[in-house]
DNA sequence: ATAATACATTATATTTATTCTAAACTGTTG
DNA sequence: CAACAGTTTAGAATAAATATAATGTATTAT
Protein backbone atom coordinates (compact mmCIF):
# COMPACT_ATOMS: atom_id res chain seq x y z
CA UNK A 1 0.00 0.00 0.00
CA UNK A 2 1.13 3.45 -1.51
CA UNK A 3 -0.13 5.16 1.79
CA UNK A 4 1.97 2.95 4.24
CA UNK A 5 5.30 3.77 2.56
CA UNK A 6 4.43 7.84 3.01
CA UNK A 7 4.03 7.25 6.59
CA UNK A 8 7.25 5.06 7.08
CA UNK A 9 9.17 7.99 4.99
CA UNK A 10 7.30 10.32 6.97
CA UNK A 11 8.38 8.59 10.41
CA UNK A 12 11.73 7.74 9.26
CA UNK A 13 12.79 11.75 8.38
CA UNK A 14 11.27 12.60 11.62
CA UNK A 15 14.09 10.53 13.27
CA UNK A 16 11.30 7.81 14.30
CA UNK A 17 11.40 4.33 13.85
CA UNK A 18 8.23 2.91 11.91
CA UNK A 19 6.24 0.91 14.57
CA UNK A 20 2.39 -0.11 14.67
CA UNK A 21 1.56 2.64 17.30
CA UNK A 22 3.24 5.37 14.76
CA UNK A 23 1.86 4.01 11.36
CA UNK A 24 -1.64 3.87 13.51
CA UNK A 25 -1.03 7.96 14.29
CA UNK A 26 -0.16 8.42 10.52
CA UNK A 27 -3.60 6.87 9.40
CA UNK A 28 -5.15 8.76 11.49
CA UNK A 29 -3.34 12.18 10.74
CA UNK A 30 -2.47 11.84 7.32
CA UNK A 31 -5.51 9.13 5.62
CA UNK A 32 -8.09 11.87 6.44
CA UNK A 33 -10.12 13.33 3.38
CA UNK A 34 -9.93 16.36 4.97
CA UNK A 35 -7.25 18.29 6.95
CA UNK A 36 -8.66 18.37 10.37
CA UNK A 37 -7.72 20.47 13.87
CA UNK A 38 -7.52 18.30 16.80
CA UNK A 39 -6.09 18.19 20.67
CA UNK A 40 -4.20 15.39 21.77
CA UNK A 41 -6.86 14.42 23.92
CA UNK A 42 -9.37 14.15 20.78
CA UNK A 43 -6.61 12.53 18.30
CA UNK A 44 -6.01 9.66 21.12
CA UNK A 45 -10.21 9.17 21.48
CA UNK A 46 -9.94 8.97 17.82
CA UNK A 47 -7.42 6.20 17.14
CA UNK A 48 -9.52 4.34 20.46
CA UNK A 49 -12.24 4.37 18.37
CA UNK A 50 -11.26 3.02 15.20
CA UNK A 51 -8.59 0.36 16.12
CA UNK A 52 -7.77 -2.44 17.46
CA UNK A 53 -4.75 -1.69 18.70
CA UNK A 54 -3.47 0.12 22.07
CA UNK A 55 -1.54 3.31 21.93
CA UNK A 56 -0.20 5.53 25.19
CA UNK A 57 -0.51 9.24 26.03
CA UNK A 58 3.02 9.63 25.96
CA UNK A 59 3.42 8.37 22.33
CA UNK A 60 1.03 10.25 21.19
CA UNK A 61 2.62 13.47 22.14
CA UNK A 62 6.43 12.34 21.61
CA UNK A 63 4.87 11.40 17.39
CA UNK A 64 3.11 14.84 17.32
CA UNK A 65 5.75 17.12 18.37
CA UNK A 66 8.24 15.18 16.04
CA UNK A 67 6.37 15.98 13.23
CA UNK A 68 5.99 19.41 14.25
CA UNK A 69 9.52 19.70 14.83
CA UNK A 70 9.44 18.12 10.51
CA UNK A 71 6.31 20.81 9.33
CA UNK A 72 4.47 17.64 8.86
CA UNK A 73 2.04 19.20 11.62
CA UNK A 74 1.25 22.87 13.01
CA UNK A 75 0.67 23.78 16.26
CA UNK A 76 -1.89 26.22 16.48
CA UNK A 77 -1.56 29.32 18.59
CA UNK A 78 -3.99 29.72 20.90
CA UNK A 79 -4.83 30.62 24.89
CA UNK A 80 -6.26 27.75 24.92
CA UNK A 81 -6.28 25.55 28.00
CA UNK A 82 -4.94 22.83 25.41
CA UNK A 83 -2.97 22.92 22.61
CA UNK A 84 -5.27 22.66 19.28
CA UNK A 85 -2.82 21.10 16.06
CA UNK A 86 -3.48 21.43 12.29
CA UNK A 87 -3.00 18.82 9.88
CA UNK A 88 -3.14 21.25 7.34
CA UNK A 89 0.42 22.76 7.34
CA UNK A 90 -0.28 25.11 3.81
CA UNK A 91 -0.24 28.82 4.73
CA UNK A 92 -3.44 29.73 6.11
CA UNK A 93 -4.80 31.66 8.67
CA UNK A 94 -7.54 31.06 11.53
CA UNK A 95 -11.02 32.50 13.18
CA UNK A 96 -11.26 31.65 17.39
CA UNK A 97 -15.23 31.48 18.04
CA UNK A 98 -14.18 32.61 21.44
CA UNK A 99 -17.59 31.40 22.98
CA UNK A 100 -17.82 27.65 21.21
CA UNK A 101 -14.09 27.16 21.87
CA UNK A 102 -13.50 26.30 17.87
CA UNK A 103 -11.42 26.93 15.39
CA UNK A 104 -12.39 27.79 11.32
CA UNK A 105 -9.92 28.15 8.42
CA UNK A 106 -9.39 31.22 6.75
CA UNK A 107 -7.65 30.16 3.48
CA UNK A 108 -4.75 31.86 2.15
CA UNK A 109 -6.89 33.81 -0.56
CA UNK A 110 -9.32 35.59 2.02
CA UNK A 111 -6.02 37.12 3.57
CA UNK A 112 -3.93 39.42 1.94
CA UNK A 113 -0.13 38.23 2.23
CA UNK A 114 1.35 39.36 5.96
CA UNK A 115 4.28 41.59 4.85
CA UNK A 116 6.33 42.61 7.99
CA UNK A 117 8.64 45.11 7.21
CA UNK A 118 10.92 45.02 10.58
CA UNK A 119 13.66 42.74 10.95
CA UNK A 120 15.63 41.34 13.96
CA UNK A 121 19.28 40.71 13.42
CA UNK A 122 20.51 37.26 12.95
CA UNK A 123 17.07 35.56 13.25
CA UNK A 124 14.62 34.75 10.42
CA UNK A 125 10.72 34.47 10.67
CA UNK A 126 9.93 30.91 10.82
CA UNK A 127 5.77 31.51 10.16
CA UNK A 128 3.38 33.87 10.62
CA UNK A 129 0.02 33.18 11.91
CA UNK A 130 -2.99 35.41 12.03
CA UNK A 131 -5.77 34.74 14.56
CA UNK A 132 -8.67 36.17 14.64
CA UNK A 133 -11.05 36.11 17.64
CA UNK A 134 -14.32 36.31 16.76
CA UNK A 135 -17.66 36.14 19.18
CA UNK A 136 -21.11 36.68 18.67
CA UNK A 137 -22.69 39.78 16.55
CA UNK A 138 -25.46 41.04 18.63
CA UNK A 139 -26.22 44.84 17.94
CA UNK A 140 -27.68 45.70 21.37
CA UNK A 141 -24.54 44.62 23.80
CA UNK A 142 -22.00 47.42 22.85
CA UNK B 1 -2.68 61.48 43.38
CA UNK B 2 -4.28 61.59 39.95
CA UNK B 3 -3.07 57.63 38.88
CA UNK B 4 -4.69 56.47 41.92
CA UNK B 5 -8.25 57.64 40.77
CA UNK B 6 -8.04 56.10 37.62
CA UNK B 7 -7.01 52.96 38.88
CA UNK B 8 -9.95 53.39 40.81
CA UNK B 9 -11.98 53.87 37.77
CA UNK B 10 -10.49 51.12 36.02
CA UNK B 11 -11.31 48.69 38.63
CA UNK B 12 -14.66 50.01 39.15
CA UNK B 13 -15.70 49.38 35.58
CA UNK B 14 -14.16 46.24 35.45
CA UNK B 15 -17.02 44.91 38.50
CA UNK B 16 -14.22 45.39 41.30
CA UNK B 17 -14.03 47.03 44.41
CA UNK B 18 -10.91 49.46 44.64
CA UNK B 19 -8.56 47.20 47.43
CA UNK B 20 -5.26 47.97 49.00
CA UNK B 21 -3.91 44.68 46.92
CA UNK B 22 -5.92 45.97 43.87
CA UNK B 23 -4.69 49.14 43.79
CA UNK B 24 -1.08 47.88 44.13
CA UNK B 25 -1.68 45.21 41.02
CA UNK B 26 -2.79 48.30 39.11
CA UNK B 27 0.19 50.60 39.88
CA UNK B 28 2.94 47.85 38.82
CA UNK B 29 0.70 47.88 35.65
CA UNK B 30 -0.08 51.04 34.39
CA UNK B 31 2.27 53.28 36.11
CA UNK B 32 5.43 51.75 34.24
CA UNK B 33 6.91 54.36 31.88
CA UNK B 34 6.58 51.56 29.12
CA UNK B 35 4.19 49.07 28.45
CA UNK B 36 5.29 46.03 29.01
CA UNK B 37 4.79 41.67 28.73
CA UNK B 38 4.34 39.74 31.48
CA UNK B 39 3.36 36.10 32.62
CA UNK B 40 0.98 36.07 36.18
CA UNK B 41 4.08 34.24 37.95
CA UNK B 42 6.44 37.67 36.80
CA UNK B 43 3.78 40.33 37.76
CA UNK B 44 3.46 38.55 41.31
CA UNK B 45 7.61 38.88 41.40
CA UNK B 46 7.94 42.12 40.69
CA UNK B 47 4.60 42.93 43.00
CA UNK B 48 6.34 41.28 45.72
CA UNK B 49 10.04 43.20 45.29
CA UNK B 50 8.55 46.55 45.33
CA UNK B 51 5.72 45.95 47.64
CA UNK B 52 5.35 45.73 51.20
CA UNK B 53 1.68 44.24 50.97
CA UNK B 54 1.25 40.65 50.29
CA UNK B 55 -1.20 39.79 47.43
CA UNK B 56 -2.16 36.28 46.90
CA UNK B 57 -2.21 34.33 43.25
CA UNK B 58 -5.84 34.25 42.83
CA UNK B 59 -6.40 37.95 43.09
CA UNK B 60 -3.86 38.60 40.59
CA UNK B 61 -5.45 35.80 38.48
CA UNK B 62 -8.62 37.63 38.94
CA UNK B 63 -7.71 40.63 38.39
CA UNK B 64 -5.72 40.26 35.51
CA UNK B 65 -8.69 38.43 33.76
CA UNK B 66 -11.22 41.02 34.69
CA UNK B 67 -9.01 43.55 33.07
CA UNK B 68 -8.67 41.70 29.92
CA UNK B 69 -12.30 40.87 30.31
CA UNK B 70 -12.74 45.12 29.73
CA UNK B 71 -9.78 45.76 27.62
CA UNK B 72 -7.39 47.04 29.48
CA UNK B 73 -5.15 44.44 29.22
CA UNK B 74 -4.08 42.30 26.40
CA UNK B 75 -3.64 38.15 26.19
CA UNK B 76 -0.66 37.33 23.71
CA UNK B 77 -2.23 34.34 21.54
CA UNK B 78 0.61 31.55 22.09
CA UNK B 79 1.43 27.68 22.65
CA UNK B 80 3.46 28.41 25.88
CA UNK B 81 3.27 26.68 28.79
CA UNK B 82 2.19 29.85 30.38
CA UNK B 83 0.29 32.42 29.75
CA UNK B 84 1.65 35.94 27.95
CA UNK B 85 -0.10 39.27 28.71
CA UNK B 86 0.27 42.80 27.18
CA UNK B 87 0.23 45.63 28.86
CA UNK B 88 0.14 47.53 25.51
CA UNK B 89 -3.42 47.18 24.06
CA UNK B 90 -3.41 49.34 21.22
CA UNK B 91 -3.30 47.75 17.73
CA UNK B 92 0.18 46.06 17.47
CA UNK B 93 1.81 42.57 16.65
CA UNK B 94 4.50 40.46 18.08
CA UNK B 95 7.36 38.30 17.18
CA UNK B 96 8.27 34.89 19.07
CA UNK B 97 11.37 34.16 19.55
CA UNK B 98 11.16 30.36 19.84
CA UNK B 99 14.81 30.02 21.54
CA UNK B 100 15.04 32.35 23.67
CA UNK B 101 10.87 32.29 24.76
CA UNK B 102 10.82 36.12 24.07
CA UNK B 103 8.28 38.46 22.75
CA UNK B 104 9.07 41.71 21.03
CA UNK B 105 6.43 44.28 20.18
CA UNK B 106 5.87 44.53 16.17
CA UNK B 107 4.91 47.93 15.53
CA UNK B 108 1.03 48.43 13.70
CA UNK B 109 3.05 50.73 10.88
CA UNK B 110 4.99 47.29 10.51
CA UNK B 111 2.67 45.19 9.33
CA UNK B 112 -0.06 46.02 6.68
CA UNK B 113 -3.24 45.79 7.69
CA UNK B 114 -4.07 42.60 7.88
CA UNK B 115 -7.66 42.72 6.03
CA UNK B 116 -9.90 39.66 6.67
CA UNK B 117 -12.28 39.20 3.37
CA UNK B 118 -14.19 36.63 4.51
CA UNK B 119 -17.30 36.30 7.71
CA UNK B 120 -18.69 34.45 9.68
CA UNK B 121 -22.67 34.83 9.90
CA UNK B 122 -24.00 36.05 12.98
CA UNK B 123 -20.41 36.44 14.48
CA UNK B 124 -18.21 39.78 14.37
CA UNK B 125 -14.34 39.75 14.53
CA UNK B 126 -12.94 41.26 18.13
CA UNK B 127 -9.32 40.87 17.62
CA UNK B 128 -6.61 40.25 14.99
CA UNK B 129 -3.09 38.94 16.11
CA UNK B 130 -0.22 38.10 13.97
CA UNK B 131 2.24 36.10 15.12
CA UNK B 132 6.06 35.41 13.17
CA UNK B 133 7.91 32.84 15.14
CA UNK B 134 11.76 33.19 14.64
CA UNK B 135 14.57 31.37 15.38
CA UNK B 136 18.41 32.45 14.48
CA UNK B 137 19.10 32.50 10.80
CA UNK B 138 22.31 30.26 10.34
CA UNK B 139 22.24 30.38 6.42
CA UNK B 140 24.46 26.61 6.92
CA UNK B 141 21.51 25.07 8.05
CA UNK B 142 18.57 23.99 5.36
C1' DA C 1 18.43 -18.36 13.92
C1' DT C 2 20.04 -16.38 18.42
C1' DA C 3 22.19 -13.47 21.57
C1' DA C 4 23.19 -8.82 22.40
C1' DT C 5 21.95 -4.34 21.88
C1' DA C 6 19.30 -0.31 20.90
C1' DC C 7 15.12 1.68 20.63
C1' DA C 8 9.73 1.79 21.87
C1' DT C 9 5.83 1.47 24.59
C1' DT C 10 3.40 1.69 28.53
C1' DA C 11 1.50 2.71 33.12
C1' DT C 12 2.44 5.50 36.51
C1' DA C 13 4.35 9.35 38.85
C1' DT C 14 5.65 14.08 38.61
C1' DT C 15 5.50 18.74 37.45
C1' DT C 16 3.38 22.97 36.77
C1' DA C 17 -0.13 26.51 35.47
C1' DT C 18 -4.52 27.62 36.64
C1' DT C 19 -8.89 27.42 39.08
C1' DC C 20 -11.65 26.35 43.08
C1' DT C 21 -12.87 26.45 47.90
C1' DA C 22 -13.75 27.48 52.39
C1' DA C 23 -12.39 30.08 56.15
C1' DA C 24 -10.84 34.39 57.89
C1' DC C 25 -10.95 39.30 57.05
C1' DT C 26 -12.44 44.16 55.84
C1' DG C 27 -15.19 47.76 55.36
C1' DT C 28 -19.60 49.77 54.97
C1' DT C 29 -24.38 50.56 56.47
C1' DG C 30 -28.16 50.62 59.52
C1' DC D 1 -21.55 47.76 67.23
C1' DA D 2 -23.94 44.05 64.76
C1' DA D 3 -24.98 42.35 60.29
C1' DC D 4 -23.80 41.82 55.73
C1' DA D 5 -21.71 41.82 51.21
C1' DG D 6 -17.82 41.44 49.09
C1' DT D 7 -12.33 40.23 49.48
C1' DT D 8 -8.30 37.92 50.35
C1' DT D 9 -5.81 34.10 51.24
C1' DA D 10 -3.62 29.50 51.79
C1' DG D 11 -4.11 25.44 50.42
C1' DA D 12 -6.57 21.86 47.78
C1' DA D 13 -8.17 20.32 43.36
C1' DT D 14 -7.77 19.88 38.41
C1' DA D 15 -5.75 18.87 34.23
C1' DA D 16 -2.24 19.14 30.54
C1' DA D 17 2.18 17.91 29.59
C1' DT D 18 6.45 15.62 30.56
C1' DA D 19 9.59 12.35 32.81
C1' DT D 20 10.62 7.78 34.57
C1' DA D 21 11.61 3.19 34.81
C1' DA D 22 10.20 -1.36 33.79
C1' DT D 23 8.87 -4.28 30.16
C1' DG D 24 8.49 -5.30 25.32
C1' DT D 25 10.00 -5.31 20.47
C1' DA D 26 12.99 -4.80 16.57
C1' DT D 27 17.58 -4.89 14.63
C1' DT D 28 22.32 -6.28 14.18
C1' DA D 29 26.21 -9.12 14.03
C1' DT D 30 27.77 -13.44 14.63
Amino acid sequence: MAHSDQYIDKLRKSGLRPTKQRIKICEVLFDAEKTFHFTIKELVKIIENQANIKVSLATVYNTVHAFIRKGYLKEIPLNASQSYFDTNVTHHHHFFDEEENKLIDIHQDDVDEVNIKRTIPGKKIRSVEVIAKIVSDNQSQK
